[in-house]
DNA sequence: CTGTATCCCCTGGGATACTG
DNA sequence: CAGTATCCCAGGGGATACAG
């Protein structure tokens, strides 16, 4: 789908985070070490499909690294990696203008 | 699809810029008012269908304005609204991330 | 020029059930 | 606990054609 994308860097950010959710996930990382579980309970109403899928693709992208622990029960731990890192000037950027805009276009949304 | 999402600031900013084109929009009216043409000029490979319906959103959410010339032929401006314009340094905060990023998994992505 | 109308495809996301 | 497997739905986006 991204293929008809202009190749610019926006873009390319534009494809990480596609999805309402993926910038959720992020931005959960961001406080630090997640298991699974753990993103699950910070991100109620997100599907354990969902979350392995965005999980998935941050491994590809490489912003997420994955560890597994042989233990029982099994746990694994998601952390940002440093490129991952550098996410957190535009999350709170993004935090920023949405408390600036209190309200905004609730229902009247097409 | 937005309603199972938690009520942040931040899930108000991705439902407003849903979708790879609706930021990229965003971005070009950043340098100022623009015709729909324009727009379509300065975004190839963007079908007037998501053009309008992203432009549609945008005036129901107050970030854009849509300025109707009566002429032959006839002319439409759209311009962002000063909410619309604080989005700006959110734009550049992904614009600097990108920057610091220039190789990331292409087709690796799942 | 600025759209609108159809029709179609793809992917994000949910629900549910089921393993190692 | 940490997923995977299916099936399904909604909406973004493209293509094409047509209208004011």
């Amino acid at each position: 789908m991204s293929g008809k994308l202009p190749e610019c860097g926006v873009a390319r950010f534009l494809v990480l985070l596609e999805g309402p959710w993926a910038t959720l996930v992020v931005r959960e990382l961001l406080h630090g070490t997640l298991r699974f579980s753990q993103l699950r309970e910070a991100l109620p109403g997100i599907s354990p499909h969902t979350l392995t899928s965005r999980l998935r693709r941050f491994e590809a992208f490489g912003i997420v690294t994955r560890a597994v622990y042989a233990e029982v029960p099994p746990r694994v731990e998601y952390t940002l990696t440093p490129v991952g890192e550098r996410l957190r000037p535009v999350l709170e950027a993004m935090a920023v203008w949405a408390s600036s805009v209190p309200q905004l276009a609730p229902a009247s949304a097409i």
